[in-house]
DNA sequence: CGTAAAATCATACGATCGTATGAGGTCAGG
DNA sequence: CCTGACCTCATACGATCGTATGATTTTACG
């Protein structure tokens, strides 16, 4: 981002320096105002669009990063490995979250109230470092912490 | 597109009005050559940004880009089925909500706003029969709407 | 017994989600 | 030209989510 707004900066000063250049020629040969004015234009309009490529193309990072990482993870089928510390009762939040069940849902299925879902769910997330539930499932998924899709 | 290209067209004839006009006032009040050239360079920097924006957020895609319901395509790794005649851009946000982000992140991705997703969202929800994220992404794994794991 | 981990519950608040409605704009095909 | 499918955007509203804080109870263990 420094580094765009310094090279627009050089843009700038060779611009000025063009600008001389051409005043020159402006006087010295009577170049047409026209010309003089469509070739500022032109290097306006140039720089104008490479300003705002960079500008819309840059850190538009922001995206999926979700890195576990998993090792060894053997697992053939269920021994749904707990890389994360989790406990029984987070696990089997964990569990429900991933089938597409509310929260509500979930506390009404382990007969607890929402709150402790809430807790269950908070806290889960924060060790498996994700922020929304999407997240866990696929972190989830990866690590097999959770029963194999049977479709 | 085409719209682009005529508001392109409106533009440089505001512009050449313009010119004419700061000609006149050039002429007429000895307006200081450097500040002609700074509005017409300011101007032109502006709409090549605005040209530059158009040109490269248009009908980029970016990043996703699966294969809407093309036939041939059948990718060896990655049929993605269509069960539920999702269009190309529904597709293509189910898969960024089953990586995780959040609509916001997904807006930002896809360089619409967030009205936009929302709006793909419940209609691919409605069309998928599920009520929740979680649950569409369940229901897309089953079917093979989203690539697989790569854990 | 004392303690630590786990489970439970509550309240509050901001963020995000999902739906509904309406309104253009683009584009392909009849 | 008109139409339908698609994409885009806005506003509003209620529901759900996620976090933070604090509290009580249970359970296992030294």
């Amino acid at each position: 981002m420094a580094r765009t707004v310094i090279i627009f900066g050089i843009c700038m000063a060779v611009l000025v320096g063009l600008l001389k250049w051409a005043e020159y020629l402006f006087f010295a040969r009577d170049l047409a105002l026209e010309a003089y004015i469509g070739i500022v234009g032109l290097f306006c309009t140039i720089l104008g669009g490479w300003i705002g490529w960079k500008l819309t193309h840059k850190n538009t990072g922001s995206v999926p990063t979700i890195g576990p990482q998993n090792e060894e993870f053997t697992s053939a089928q269920f021994p749904l490995t707990n890389h994360f510390n989790l406990s029984p009762r987070e696990h089997e939040v964990l569990i429900l979250i991933s089938e597409g069940l509310s929260y509500q849902q979930i506390a009404d299925t382990l007969n607890v109230s929402l709150s402790t879902v809430k807790t269950h769910a908070s806290n889960l997330f924060s060790k498996m470092d994700v922020q929304r539930r999407t997240q866990a499932v696929m972190v989830a998924q990866k690590n097999g912490l959770i029963p194999r899709m049977k479709g």
